[in-house]
RNA sequence: GGCGGUAUAGCCAAGUGGUAAGGCAGAGGUCUGCAAAACCUUCAUCACCGGUUCAAAUCCGGUUACCGCCUCCA
């Protein structure tokens, strides 16, 4: 079993191994607290939490760090036009984080840091930086010194020139080097600040993801991820500063993945051209939104619109159809040997090929639409099996489990009112009374109640 | 300007040297009282030009278009 992974640091595909046998310890940039997250702030959560979860597949024990930065300039703008204080603001979008994806099938984290209960790391970091002279203070900011640290441009492949030709230079002359960045910024008057031994302050944006792995995971990590736009600066910075005061890798593999666009254009919170995932989850299923997304790579980006979603809603129904059918076979299986072990172990080790390249969710998707297949035509056959039945359910489940996709054969119940209409129907339908039959269906139908007759009687979904 | 990505059927989307997965939509068929579901059949030579090779969507060079990072951003 091999797993490969494109690392962003080397630009390829490589086979992961872990630190230490049977253990990944990883780190996923969590979001900036002062709003509800869009559905581009979804992808990477579902995505890692993918990885996250194909890696405990395969054995793995999996430490998943997942922090929230609950200090930030937009925190306290946020705060102060919704006239509440910083704490309940942050309260207020952790929880509702944590609500939307749930609704999109993610798992709990491991630990979740918040950057206002790791100050005494971060302020142990940034001394550390400043007695080895990768930083220094400047009225009462703390900058870190980004020439000093050679292989800085490393993970983003720029180096400091390039990046300091195309960047807009701003003056400032509180720092050495126009590319140096903020540890440390000092609060400004009325503004929320710690105490530290550069005065009062708060840590810049990219200091707490360096202690707060550290704290959790230690110096050295497996795999640490987020978006794409995160590589430069925020990781390349991260990188800069936990080796420089480490003084050894910081994370083995660099996991990044792609936007979602609109129109063909980046989905962002400066843009304004965001899409809620609450707003979106009130439209459609957390599972609906998950397989979508799903369905593509996770480092391509994703065009969103409605159109795509009903598309991929469409297939999603195959889905689920063939997981309600084998359910519904359970009442006329009889009992004999499995026969349809072959087929599944090939499905199967397909589905973990798809996998273990580079978590291609789509390709695996690819394997259950193949699974699909072979079980619809196995339900075809007049006389089956319930050890196959329930050969092809495990089967199933496993796929489901390793995606995070919630695909359930239990049915919620009618009422009463159409359960009656139900049955009238059956009997018209013993009667030939045809007529009355179409009538119900199509009443039925109005409500977006689907009916289907099959060899084992008459069986509804929802359209 | 520097760095990077993408371009595959009506739509979505895999595929990095061996002759185009999968899904949606469409067409025809089987099944059905009719439908639905399901199954079968059908539906592309991979932006363009040139090169390497017995063989390229896949490698190399060039062109075009779109996108992203270099500034807070998943």
């Amino acid at each position: 079993m091999t797993i490969r992974m494109y690392n962003t640091l080397t630009r390829q595909k490589e086979v992961f191994k872990p630190i230490e046998e049977n253990k990944v310890r990883m780190y996923v940039c969590g979001p900036t607290v002062y709003n509800y997250i869009h559905i581009g702030n979804a992808r990477p959560a579902i995505v890692f939490d993918t990885v996250r979860r194909y890696l405990g597949y395969r054995g793995y024990d999996v430490t998943y760090v997942l922090n929230f930065t609950d200090v930030d300039d937009k925190i306290i703008r946020a705060a102060q036009e919704e006239g509440i204080d910083l704490k309940k603001l942050s309260d207020k979008y952790i929880a509702a984080y944590r609500e939307d994806v749930a609704r999109l099938g993610v798992k709990e984290a491991t630990v979740y840091p918040r950057v206002t209960e790791s100050m005494t790391e971060i302020i142990t970091f940034i001394n550390t930086l400043i007695d080895k002279k990768f930083a220094y203070q400047s009225d009462g900011d703390v900058y870190f010194r980004a020439r000093k640290f050679k292989e800085y441009g490393k993970l983003s492949h720029q180096s400091l020139d390039d990046l300091q030709s195309g960047a807009r230079v701003e003056v400032d002359g509180r720092k050495e080097d126009p590319i140096d960045f903020a540890l440390w910024k000092k609060a400004k008057p009325n503004e929320m600040y710690w105490e530290s031994p550069w005065g009062q302050g708060r840590p810049g944006w990219h200091i707490e993801c360096s202690a707060m792995a550290k704290e959790h995971l230690g110096e050295t990590i497996d795999i640490h991820a987020g978006g794409q736009d995160l590589t430069f600066p925020h990781h390349e910075n991260e990188i800069a500063q936990s080796e420089a005061c480490n003084g050894h890798t910081f994370s083995n593999y660099w996991l990044h993945n792609g936007y979602i666009n609109i129109d063909n254009e980046k989905m962002s919170k400066s843009i304004g051209n965001t899409v809620l995932a609450r707003d979106l989850l009130d439209q459609y299923s957390g599972l609906l939104l998950r397989f979508f997304m799903l369905s593509v790579h996770y480092r391509s980006p994703i065009n969103f619109s409605h159109d795509l979603i009903k598309q991929s809603e469409q297939g999603l129904k195959r889905i689920e159809n063939v997981v309600k059918s084998l359910n519904e076979r359970l009442i006329d299986a009889e009992e004999g040997p499995e026969t349809v072990r072959g087929d599944i172990d090939v499905l199967i080790e397909r589905f973990e090929t798809a996998m273990d390249d580079d978590f291609n969710t789509a390709n695996a998707i690819a394997v259950i639409f193949d699974a699909v297949k072979v079980v619809n035509t196995y339900l075809g056959k007049q006389v089956v099996l319930l050890s196959d039945l329930e050969a092809y359910t495990v089967m199933f489940k496993r796929f489901f489990e390793v995606l995070g996709l919630e695909i359930e054969a239990e049915e919620e119940l009618l009422d009463v009112e159409i359960d009656q209409l139900l049955v009238e129907r059956e009997e018209a339908r013993k009667n030939r009374d045809f007529n009355r039959a179409d009538e119900i269906r199509d009443q039925l139908k109005a409500e977006n109640i689907i009916l289907e007759d099959t060899a084992n009687g008459t069986r509804w979904r929802r359209g």
